[in-house]
DNA sequence: TTCATTTTGAAATTGATTCTCAGTCTCGAA
DNA sequence: TTCGAGACTGAGAATCAATTTCAAAATGAA
């Protein structure tokens, strides 16, 4: 039952994805490329629910556990990293040669855009610091409206 | 089936969630007023679960279903706030009162200090401001090593 | 006391995620 | 190539926190 997989996305993913697999003893399989294939191709904060879809338009059969795996396993080879909004699933983003960044999420429309601010870092390991914490992570989380959705609001007209 | 309820805890708080209760016709009930009491008794971040656990001392017959039900008025109430820290159950704490503050949670212990940062919050105004959002809330935790922990590990002989 | 309405506890349900298991693949060795 | 141990897969069961359902019980205004 061979099914072909789509050209290569983001070629330096599956080279980094392959050595960890191989370092391991894992095996590479149709499925697991096609899902980190898929992932790759899209942008954004996805979730399992999302990426599971997009998955199946390609092929059907993929089973959700098998999504909820590989996402497990790009997570640890640093590839994807996973982000727990309000809304209780987890979302998955890139990791690819990223740095630390913190989030703004759009309560209407659940848009999410991302910012870095070296100041406000600098004042959480201070913080750390006076309590004697050691900082492993962090999570900073803006939510509220965004420019398009506050606009909508004020103007019901213009809606949708 | 008359029990006894302990004597009261944080007046203003019970004031407060009577006159919430009655604007709505709601109807005060023994097991509501048993875990409000207990709940305003504990200092911390209760889990559902630990409050339960606490309230079922008292009053064994008191189902989980009703702390639920209980600490979402409270939370409605302004009274209680919910958490969702890392590791996937709400924490309540008291809400009394208190101003806005954010937490720095031990990953190894469970201890969770709070802090607040007037400049922090200035500067996650700015970064909102430039991405044209309007912030309802946020959420900032430090995740990390408290004090003692680190203590701990560096010295496992003193550990325990 | 009456009785419409709210509340309660237990059990069922939900939603996200993980686990289990029998059948399939993968890949290095022969 | 072919083999075979071990990894992988999909489906459905299991888990876990939280919510909902439902019949019986409690509340409180009249």
């Amino acid at each position: 039952m061979k099914r072909t997989v789509p050209k290569k996305v983001s070629t330096a993913a599956h080279e980094r994805l392959a050595s960890w697999i191989a370092a391991r003893g894992l095996k590479s399989t149709r499925q697991r490329d096609l899902i980190v294939d898929t992932f790759f191709s899209q942008t954004g904060h996805l979730s399992v629910d999302e990426l599971v879809e997009k998955a199946k338009q390609r092929d059907p059969s993929i089973g959700a556990a098998t999504v909820y795996r590989t996402m497990k396993i790009l997570t640890d080879a640093g590839l994807a990293s996973a982000r727990h909004f309000e809304g209780g699933q987890t979302r998955y983003e890139g990791a690819l040669d990223r740095h630390h960044h913190d989030h703004l999420i759009c309560t209407s429309c659940g848009n999410i855009a991302e910012f870095e601010n070296e100041r406000i870092e600098e004042l959480q390991d201070r913080v750390a610091e006076e309590h004697g914490f050691t900082v492993t992570h962090h999570k900073l989380e803006l939510y509220g409206l965004c420019a398009a959705c506050q606009q909508r609001q004020s103007n019901p007209n213009r809606q949708r």
